[in-house]
DNA sequence: TTAACGATCGCCCGAACGGGTGATTTTCGG
DNA sequence: CCGAAAATCACCCGTTCGGGCGATCGTTAA
């Protein structure tokens, strides 16, 4: 069974030329195009494509935004945005709003194949500079992690318990130990992580991944 | 000139397969094999290699261990992790430790080949089950950032301060306005956020990106 | 032009917190 | 087995925080 295949994409040239590539493998039916994304959900309902290749800059509704009310109402379509520019903001976007890849316009035709086929079962493909800029989006956030504050295995507990907003008293209940040992292990925590309020250190174990 | 190329990995039968796909192909030099990591740096020195091919479960170091190593030592020595088993902590510890690429080995002959071409030009291959996985760990970061507290500017101002650690007197001298004002602020960002801590407010925050 | 809202400031009180000191017991590695 | 580190508890003191109440002054939207 051909994978259903629809296309946004607001430049004519591109649309027909997408149209070309889809058509000319027999894994694919391309089914149809449009040329902005007013109205995405009449259009899917309509066409009932497995994946959608989506254009991000389009006048009107953004990719972006029709992407979104996709994954809403259609979260088993497979959405792959492409763009002439890499915009990491846009980048970012898109992947919060649930792209399944993400190509950019210079992809050679094989390349746009073997990304509809991956999509489709399940792949996340992704343009390798792409792929690059994801990855530094995900490491700076639990970078450092290895940073060993030689916290014992009580004083993590507590750090855990803090880091959910819990009070000394709430901790102590918790832990099954009196406030006062409570304060005595915070204060140790505090010194470990060169801290000196509550906020802090949760703070610091949040930004460090202690938790 | 052909990308130079060397294994770490503990099993025979893998190495020597490994070894074979990549010296069938004329694009690399396939220089040298290892079984296990105790001496990477020497290996790297002796071998200067372009590409690693890095087993992660290894007897002794592990080639998450060896990966920091080298992208320390040497930065520039591009590292594709290779793993039989998918585990999402192990994966991602991978990629904060610099892994530069990430198989499963499951993988088809032609797929490695392409995956060191890729690295080597400064993509980021992935197998499609583990770019799924590392979408997964970016999109919980920023879920959910839409929700809308009703934050005025003032307070978000104030809730800034919150998420830098600071008390009231310090954010009173930040924003120049009196404690009490703050006070007041901060009574109705807990209001908002419906929390009844500074912590509680600190953690909400972050977790909400609102920062 | 009111009414609503945000920003500003003030006072009060009790609870929570931060830091200092000291002590006992448990645990665990050498 | 011994000593260090961790875990436990206690008391004191001053500061910070949380919350309740009230107030003034702009801006702005109905």
């Amino acid at each position: 069974m051909p994978i259903r295949v629809i296309i946004f994409e607001d430049l004519e040239l591109i649309r027909e030329y997408l149209q070309q590539i889809i058509s000319a493998c027999r894994d694919f039916t391309f089914v149809a195009s449009f040329a902005d994304a007013k109205d995405v959900v009449k259009a899917i309902e309509a066409t009932q494509p497995d994946v959608v290749l989506m254009d991000i800059q389009m006048p009107g509704i953004s990719g972006i935004q029709a992407l979104r009310t996709i994954k809403e109402k259609f979260p088993a379509v497979q959405v792959l945005m492409q763009t002439v520019l890499d915009d990491d903001d846009k980048i970012f976007d898109a992947i919060c709003a649930g792209a399944s890849g993400y190509l950019l316009k210079n992809t050679a035709d094989e390349k746009i194949i073997e990304a509809i086929k991956n999509i489709y079962e399940g792949g996340v493909p992704f343009s390798p500079s792409v792929a690059r800029k994801v990855l530094n989006l995900v490491k700076p956030a639990s970078v450092q992690n290895n940073v060993d504050f030689n916290l014992s295995k009580r004083e993590l507990e507590i750090l855990n318990c803090l880091v959910q907003g819990m009070s000394y008293k709430m901790v102590a209940n918790a832990c099954f130990i009196s406030i006062d040992t409570v304060k005595t292990h915070i204060r140790n925590i505090y010194e470990k992580l060169h801290v000196n309020s509550k906020s802090e250190a949760v703070i610091k174990a949040m930004k460090n991944k202690i938790v």
